[in-house]
RNA sequence: GGGCUCAUAGCUCAGCUGGUUAGAGCACGCGCUUGAUAAGCGCGGGGUCGGUGGUUCAAGUCCACCUGGGCCCA
């Protein structure tokens, strides 16, 4: 009987699968869009729109894609999604950036030692690397749902684009930017080659580990403590702590210049006894006073550095600018020069500064080497104080296995500070839209400290540094010769560069008029890769004709404000004369849920990959979507789930409503005017627009999620949906109150999947098509369609008004509800009566008008079966819940006085009866 | 060690220019429903806003310091 029933209830009914499916799903979408040329179409569409430059910063082709990477790829495929829906022409031109150390040194560590023989196949190697993990990333990144015109990608090592980068390095020169100085690197000694940070192994080493005494005045010397005695050689300078207080060490008539703090540790390896100390003061008053070095006719003078550490030594640190990082930068603070007389095999120089019986000495021969000869004569000299061995940590060569010394080498450096370029460059900072604002303060704190930028490397897999060399060594650079041979590699590539000599290379180009006559060698550094991604500006958006310089918008990690930002500010300050981007927005770095940053040695691995094929795309990015990107993101598998929640009340939601919309047909059935309740939901779907519009507009979508989710559990799930359920399911198909809802519905639907789309990109556009077949229209893609309105004429404010008030006193028939229940009076709502007794003061108030105004729409608002409104003498609004009398009907579970008899269906109500008859 | 930065319920987020008992969703507990059902509804318990000290009639909201986290340097 009931079942009869049942079937002559309005209830759900779609095809849209509560359950997504995404791993099998998504994909089919994807190839569908790829197919149709979905992209194509939406720059097609909007080809007459204002323009949006989104510029992208490239990923290294070093592996595949982590989930930072889809994170990044993602936020920038949501804006532009957003954007294109409001009428933007948004060509997306995605691109990588292949050449650079990690791949070089990958691709050496894998190839055989035959193989690796001579530039080419070292260099084809790492093409053929780069090239492969294009294709996997471009798989990943469109499998995330990411649109964009992957064709026409650009990628550093194109001919076109390394020409490129020439003529971007071409400008520097012209500007008079670039200098030629040393500094000290990694140096490898059997393989005669400079090594980058990756490309050191950590070894225990046993050092010699000696005190040596620089005379100061008479009896007085500094003490320092050294592990590579042979670097004595290059001291220029001792340097000590300015915050650091120094004493003297008073033994045997002498006196000896030590840190306070290391004074014990220094007296007990020496084994003294019977000293004392007396004060020298604090480092900084020692600036300037001399030493004299040991056994070398030269000064040493007191500097001061704040990296000095108390945890070993002595606290006043030899100082060699040739043989240290720190060294070199206390060197240039001093204007020490950078002496270094190493050879490339790592023997002594004849520079006619070292002892002419030490020419040739080798500083890794431990047993007649350098080392030797210095202690030796450190202690003939009387200033070897202490003399042990130490074991340690060590850097090797993670080729050859032999310890790595610092050697100061001849490199390329870009003068920051000529010209005013820092100045230009703070001034260029203040015309960008910084998102955060710190953004502005942390480029300026970047580029006020940057020390020159070194942009020579003694690498294979790179655009060439393109200047040679004449047989003595001396460097020629011109800015037209450079643009001649850019010319030449776009059209050949780089490899040309590594295969030709000087004569092939210079075929054709006009010489200045000092390179007449020389024999000219090519130079074999590589630039630096920032270099590279530095020109994309360049290279890619003056390029492309479809895209724009300046770009509207760069949106990287906040990494990026050291790296590409700065980068791309150089190059394009220098040769612009201004800024490539308009704005820049910066997201943060995924962390544990403690807040910690996941480690990569333990855990699962964090690829994009491992995520979609549990997840999905769509769950993912809506997870990016949820989170505050400014700050760190936490990523967990618990805050995962948390989100795939939301995913299924999102998508649970538009399920309900496709379901309630099968037989609505828009052009038929659409009402003009609407029932309060619909009104209502039509003023909270505006309002839901305005709010989520604004997140976007601000880049802040994890408010578009939470507002967006808000919208779907408060106002449809719990209110408007679970009110609607009556009338939907039981009025006949044509009532007009019915048909009022299932417009509004249709409404809220369209807004709710548009606002939806830049984020689940997939789900809303499967939603579409669905409601789209029940329209029996084409299908066209959600991602085709313009940005929802608002739309006030639909509604009377004040009848939203009012509907809010009852909506907000609903809590409190709620709470009378669930007394009833838990005392077991009454089950669901609609077995429940309630009495509202209303004293005269809340009659004055605007719910007590309310109530008696809309005292019609009460039963339905509450989900009950009868509201009996008294007027009571007692203050105040009670709420009374009792067990409806009268029978409950089967049908509508409505209770009610009496039933009718509904011919062929048995008793019901009379509403219910009306419909049946009909 | 330095520059920039973050810190609100178990989780993800609100809380505007300082002003009533700090909000939402999820999770959790207890029920209802079985006509959104690997769904839906209701009620409820959880924060004193990282800590300390200040400014103020009044501070999560301003200031200082401390602790912890992140990015980038050293």
């Amino acid at each position: 009987m009931d079942q009869d029933l049942k079937y002559t209830l309005n209830l759900p009914q779609t095809e849209f699968p509560m359950r997504a499916d995404a791993v099998v799903r998504e994909p089919k979408r994807l190839e569908r869009w790829q197919t149709e040329g979905l992209y194509q179409k939406l720059q097609e569409k909007n080809k007459a729109g204002e323009a949006f430059i989104l510029h992208d910063g490239p990923p290294f082709t070093s592996g595949e894609i982590h989930v930072g990477t889809a994170l990044n790829k993602t936020l920038k495929d949501i804006v532009l999604r957003y954007k294109t829906m409001r009428g933007y022409r948004t060509p997306y031109v995605p691109g990588w950036d292949c050449h650079g150390l990690p791949i070089e040194y990958r691709v050496m560590v894998a190839m055989k030692k035959e193989e690796a023989q001579g530039p080419q196949a070292i260099r084809s190697a790492c093409a053929a690397f780069s090239e492969k993990y294009i294709q996997l990333q471009r798989t990943q990144f469109e499998r995330l749902g990411v649109l964009g015109e992957w064709e026409g990608a650009y990628r550093t090592m194109d001919p076109q684009y390394e020409g490129d980068i020439l003529r971007t390095f071409a400008a520097f020169v012209e500007a008079d930017l670039i200098y030629r100085s040393k500094k000290p690197v990694y140096w490898s000694i059997p393989c005669r080659t400079a090594l980058a940070e990756t490309e050191i192994e950590y070894r225990d080493t046993s050092s010699p580990s000696i005190y040596v005494a620089f005379p100061m005045q008479q009896d007085a010397f500094v003490v320092v403590w050294t592990t590579t005695p042979w670097t004595l050689v290059s001291n220029l300078a001792i340097a000590l702590h300015p915050k650091a207080a120094y004493e003297w060490v008073h033994y045997q008539q002498k006196r000896y210049l030590v840190a306070h703090e290391r004074v014990e540790a220094f007296v007990a390896a020496c084994g003294w006894e019977g000293t004392h100390t007396s004060l020298a003061g604090l480092g900084a008053l020692l600036e300037g006073d001399k030493a004299l070095h040991p056994f070398l006719d030269r000064e040493s003078p007191l500097v001061l550095a704040d990296y000095i550490t108390m945890d070993a030594g002595t606290g006043c640190v030899h100082t060699a600018p040739g043989h240290g990082p720190d060294d070199y930068q206390t060197g240039l603070r001093y204007g020490l020069e950078v002496y270094c007389p190493i050879d490339e095999q790592g023997c002594y120089l004849d520079d006619g500064k070292v002892p002419q019986a030490w020419v040739g000495a080798s500083v890794l021969d431990t047993k007649t080497g350098a080392n030797t000869l210095v202690i030796n004569t450190l202690r003939e000299k009387g200033c070897l104080l202490q003399q042990a061995t130490l074991q340690h940590s060590y850097p090797h060569c993670w080729r050859s296995k032999t310890p790595l010394i610092f050697r100061a080498t001849d490199q390329w450096f870009i003068g920051l500070g000529r010209y005013a370029l820092r100045q230009k460059l703070l001034d260029a900072v203040k015309t960008v839209a910084w998102l955060p604002e710190w953004g502005a303060a942390r480029m300026e704190g970047f580029l006020k400290s940057r020390p020159d930028w070194c942009i020579s490397r003694q690498r294979l897999w790179g655009v060439p540094l393109p200047v040679f060399y004449d047989e003595h060594g001396a460097p020629y650079a011109d800015a037209g010769v450079i643009r001649a041979l850019a010319e030449k590699i776009a059209q050949k590539g780089s490899n040309f560069w590594f295969e030709a000599n000087a004569q092939t290379l210079l075929e054709g180009i006009p010489l200045p008029p000092s390179w007449q006559g020389k024999l000219l060698t090519p130079g074999t550094d590589t630039l630096d890769v920032w270099m590279d991604s530095g020109s994309s500006h360049h290279a890619v958006l003056k390029r492309n004709k479809a895209l724009a310089w300046p770009a509207d918008l760069c949106f990287e990690g906040s990494d990026q404000h050291r790296g590409w930002f700065q980068s791309l500010l150089w190059t394009s300050v220098v040769t612009q004369g201004a800024a490539p981007y308009k704005k820049v927005i910066t997201h943060g770095f995924i962390v544990a849920e403690d807040g910690k940053k996941i480690s990569k040695s333990e855990g699962p691995s964090q690829t994009a990959a491992s995520y979609i094929t549990r997840y999905g795309a769509d769950v993912l990015r809506l997870w990016i979507a949820s989170e505050d990107y400014r700050d760190d993101i936490p990523l967990s598998e618990n805050i995962l789930n948390q989100v795939v929640g939301a995913y299924r009340s999102f998508r649970n939601t538009l399920r309900f409503q496709l379901g309630n919309l099968h037989d609505f047909d828009y052009e038929r059935h659409a009402v003009k005017t609407f029932s309060p309740i619909d009104q209502w939901v039509l003023k909270k779907t505006d309002e839901l627009i305005e709010r989520v519009t604004e997140s976007y507009e601000l880049y802040q979508f994890h408010r578009a999620y939470q507002e967006l989710n808000a919208f779907c559990v408060n106002t449809l799930s719990a209110r408007y949906h679970d009110i609607l359920k009556d009338r939907l399911y039981t009025l006949a198909p044509n009532d007009t109150l019915r048909r009022s809802s299932q417009t509004a519905m249709y409404r809220v639907l369209r807004t709710c999947m548009r606002l939806l789309a830049p984020i689940l990109v997939f789900t809303t556009d499967e939603a579409f098509e669905f409601l789209t077949q029940s329209q029996k229209k084409a299908y066209e893609s959600i991602h085709l369609q313009a940005w929802p309105q608002t739309k006030p004429s639909l509604y009377d404010t004040d009848v939203c008004a009012q509907l809010d008030s009852l909506i907000a006193f609903r809590s409190q028939v709620h709470e009378a509800l669930e007394a009833a229940r838990q005392s077991k009076r009454i089950g669901q709502s609609l077995d429940a009566q309630v009495t509202l007794a209303i004293g005269p003061d809340v009659l004055q108030e605007t719910l007590g008008k309310c109530l008696v105004r809309h005292v019609d729409l009460l039963e339905e608002l509450f989900i009950v079966s009868k509201v009996h409104l008294v007027l009571v003498p007692e203050l105040g609004l009670a709420v009374q819940v009792d067990h409806a009398s009268g029978v409950r009907c089967p049908r509508s579970w409505r209770w009610v006085e009496a039933l009718v008899e509904a011919p062929g269906f048995g008793a019901v109500c009379k509403r219910c009866e009306a419909v049946l008859r009909s």
